[in-house]
DNA sequence: GATTTAGTTCAGCAATACTGAACAATAATG
DNA sequence: CATTATTGTTCAGTATTGCTGAACTAAATC
């Protein structure tokens, strides 16, 4: 063991620094950046300097007449990020304290959520609380977690990752089947005969499931057609450009549902209320996570 | 869906008005933080006071001549810890950087890990990176996490906690048995005649899972002396003073192995390589931890 | 009541962070 | 190629901030 050498000195630098040097990320140019802080592109650069003189590190490059971020200092891009989403919670956190309560809470949730499992449970959470602005955003999965990294929501009802992730902790809500469509007139056939697809775009944690089931079963795995919106989905199956796997409460609502596959469930996808891991405790984020499962069950 | 009102500005803060509250928190009084920083009180207290300004509200109330700090307050220091832990990675991260490569790296162990598991692969791995501070702690699992969430430790090797944990991320290392071991003339006894027991303290992950075995097993679960250390509690019970659960691989090694009870290992507990879950990456951290994860194979 | 201790307020000063002007370098246009 | 426009930098000046030391206030101790 030896001795233990002398801490490193950290820095001291302020969310000033910080904005700086994420505004000049954001933003095509610097001065764009500084215009969206209020303030000249002189103390932006001045500032961005300083930043750079107190780590001891030069952040950016020079691409002809402008500065782009070294790649090689992502990590301090993502520090500042935490940090003023951190600090973004602590102002509303502090503002709900002056308030004695009056606050808001951002919400996101994935489509299905919003329209078939859960406008109802919202509607009374509104209503039971007057005092909350409550705000909604519906974007799929990947949208929802980026907003939830950015600190611009709060919670979101999503499906949950494949991979277990560190940056977001979540709360099991609800398990829901999807199931296997095809074309009106072609009755119930083997998995073999089932395709081509109009699914989800790549990227979308649903679709990856999707085809990692469908391959298991050895039918075919082809897309010809992509929409994030379900009841585009559903039109095109009615139209018999193909078949699709929808939740079952999608597919089979409303006057015309779709005709299901004898096989039953393909899969089951878990739905669940996600939060940022480092999120401060939030008294009216729980209130609405607790509503949200009681109206699952 | 309301319209958008306008987002919470949010404060300007530096990593000194930080330190100033974290200082304040952590000291028996304000002229001491303020000294460990190397400033004088009065700079402490109108940091302090600028501080509650910025975020609009007071952290700190009066007791006598003293201030403490208000219990409703603990998510600010919350947060501040959060920062300057992050900040201090950092710190970390750009002298690694301007330095290309020389660092340190400061690893926990629970006493198993460095004594009878890793003691090899801990010494080879130091001739491998002899550029590579490498500073051990050895303490137990609930030292460890503290460690790590103060920015004093970069991987813990520990018990897997209990319940999951949002601000840890680990990687299994090993599985190991821990198993009854008695008095030396006893014999083989069914577990309603076992007892009475030493074991590690109370607050101890092992301790927990040892006795809620002993309880699935009808087995007693009365406490007779406590220790940290496996080689107090393997002589209490050479000294007929009761009975122990330990790992194997401590119990029996050495020239007086302690005897099992036929019964087999009572449970297997996990060993992780553990980080904070925001760390920065660190290849030398990974490197370790691969190499850990080597030898336990 | 006198003395000591902990934290606060005040005045002064050095350091900092901003603006506006002048400048340098790059890119676009004629 | 010369001129103009654009992006970011440097400089000087000024307002603001953050610190120290002294004086002060309030609480605790003797």
């Amino acid at each position: 063991m030896t001795s233990q050498p002398a801490e490193v000195s950290s820095p001291e630098i302020s969310t000033r620094h910080l904005e700086y040097l994420v505004a000049a990320v954001r933003h095509e140019t610097w001065a764009e950046g500084a215009a969206s802080l209020g303030v000249t592109p002189s103390a932006m650069s001045q500032g961005i300097a300083e930043l750079e003189r107190r780590l001891g590190l030069p952040l950016f490059e020079r691409r002809g007449r402008r500065r782009v971020l070294d790649a090689r200092a992502a990590p301090v891009v993502e520090y500042a990020d935490r940090v003023l989403a951190a600090t973004a919670d602590l102002a509303r956190w502090t503002e709900r304290r002056r308030s004695g309560g009056v606050g808001r809470l951002r919400v996101g949730l994935i489509d299905v959520a919003a329209v078939d499992y859960f406008p109802a449970a919202i509607r009374s959470f509104r209503a039971d609380h007057p005092e909350l602005e409550l705000h909604l955003r519906v974007a799929p999965t990947s949208s929802l977690l980026e907003g939830l990294n950015t600190g611009e929501l709060d919670v979101a009802i999503m499906v949950e990752p494949v991979t277990p992730r560190t940056d977001v902790a979540y709360d099991l809500v609800m398990t829901e089947e999807l199931a296997v469509y095809g074309p009106p007139e072609v009755g119930d056939l083997a998995p073999q005969e089932w395709g081509p697809w109009l699914t989800f775009p790549a990227g979308s944690h649903t679709r990856r499931m999707i085809l990692r089931s469908l391959g298991d079963l050895g039918a075919s795995t082809e897309v010809v057609a992509e929409s994030h919106q379900p009841d585009v989905l559903r039109s095109m199956v009615e139209l018999g450009m193909g078949w699709t796997v929808l939740p079952t409460v999608q597919a089979e609502s409303g006057d015309r549902p779709l005709t299901r596959q004898g096989y039953g469930a393909l899969f089951k996808r878990r739905l669940v209320a996600a939060r940022r891991a480092d999120a401060l405790d939030d008294p009216d984020r729980d209130r609405l996570i607790a509503s949200i499962r009681a109206a699952a069950d």
